[in-house]
DNA sequence: CGCCGGATTGAAGGTACTCAATCCGTGTGG
DNA sequence: CCACACGGATTGAGTACCTTCAATCCGGCG
């Protein structure tokens, strides 16, 4: 069982399943690399609204985005819903569903895209036989608490264009990392989708978006958008109350 | 190696440290239990106002705590710092850490508290070798997850006294939880910290207190609440928009 | 061409914020 | 013992920001 093998290598050997989150930090032998392989066989495609998961469904797995783009989103019981996240390639979803047995919220696919599912029973085995699988999947887990509450804080503290600044950082950032320029990107999402995420009504994030260009921020025509300054965007957050 | 234990034998188990989040649900051998005991042997305690750990602190541990409750609060770069959660006794803390093995957040107990502290290095290596701890660990951090999306929707959707009776009615289950009185308790935070949990300035939170009042649906006297007529605040809850 | 959904823009209104004064309970010092 | 100071809580008035409602625009598609 040799160790320390490359992240060149990882990457290649993960390469039926892109498992940015799962994989990548991971210090596997080749043999345990195998199992992940095998772990990770089940790939399936969603075209462009087709629903992942809903919620009450009970769960099984989680699930790798291999390609393509997600939302999920909580069901309010008076009917009101809000988008709590989007998800591209290489994240993983679905930790949700571990505490209850069943997912409490509803995942859909905002283009086509691909998913490989990570049975999770399998999942808990292997990462009991594998210390460095143990600790990252707690880390993924870890991180997306992380997550939800730089959410909490922009929802609770932040004014409109702020939240919008984030947004489009957050989304420049998450592009860089996959190698993608982090100025020109097409969204995947509508206003309404992005409005829900960030607690605005869709016609706020429209002004958000008019006054930015008008600051030349930014260029945006419908979903093509294009960051022209990004440290004028970086100052905008955080700035007033 | 019996399983199958009593829920009662388990609680009296994990005695040197109540653990309700961490323990009960799992199904351990007096063998085991034992293993789980000698894990959480360390407590502390700490009074109003000392900190539990700080932003940036080195991840050591997890915390359970035993009396008393805390607050958590992430601090923003541009100074502003904001509640993401109450604790109170039975809950698990510290879990933000374990991504960047840091602590992103801080910790500050709200009275006297007892905390026993759970070394993740240990914690990790005895859920290996127990799969139900291993689950019940999962769920944990998936609650985590799940809750901190319940208050992402209460910030991105709800009006100002929908957030408080939500806070109300939320407080009131956990203290039934434990015992305690669903409709007669005393609040451990001031109406600041209460505001920047909901994403509230402190004088929105005392006037919705006030309406409240005025509506005969609480009492209020400073910290002292009595919860007047629970249907009412449910109602209130997901009324309009 | 005309429809449709999504996006933009405008004007009016409402909710929560800001600023400021007052109140209240507790603890301190004369 | 009372006076006073202090922090937390309450209440009021004016304002800012976002929402609401409504009209228009734009691009894709039948």
């Amino acid at each position: 069982m040799q160790r320390s093998v490359s992240t060149f290598r990882l990457k290649a050997a993960c390469s039926n399943c892109n498992l940015r989150e799962l994989c990548l930090p991971v210090d596997l032998s080749i043999d345990e690399m195998q199992q992940m392989d095998d772990l990770s066989r089940l790939k399936r495609g969603y075209a462009r609204g087709d629903y992942l998961y809903r919620s009450g469904d009970k769960f099984q797995s989680l699930f790798a985005i291999h390609s393509g783009s997600f939302k999920t989103q909580a069901l309010h019981e008076d009917g009101r819903e809000q988008v709590t996240g989007f998800q591209m390639y290489g994240e993983i979803i679905g930790l949700d569903a571990i505490c209850t047995d069943h997912h409490t919220c509803e995942a859909v696919a905002l283009e086509n895209s691909e998913v490989c599912e990570l049975p999770f029973n399998k999942l808990e085995a292997l990462s009991r036989k594998l210390p460095s699988l143990q600790r990252h999947l707690h880390k993924i887990m870890s991180r997306e608490i992380v997550r939800d509450q730089g959410i909490m804080l922009l929802l609770g503290s932040m004014r409109a264009e702020e939240r919008l600044a984030v947004f489009l950082l957050n989304l420049s950032q998450r592009f860089a990392a996959r190698g993608l320029s982090q100025t020109q990107f097409q969204l995947r999402m509508s206003r309404q989708e992005i409005g829900s995420y960030l607690g605005l009504k869709l016609e706020t994030v429209s002004r958000a978006f008019s006054n930015f260009q008008e600051s030349d921020l930014i260029s945006v025509k419908a979903r093509a958008v294009e960051l022209l300054d990004l440290p004028g965007l970086h100052s905008l957050v955080g700035k007033q109350l």
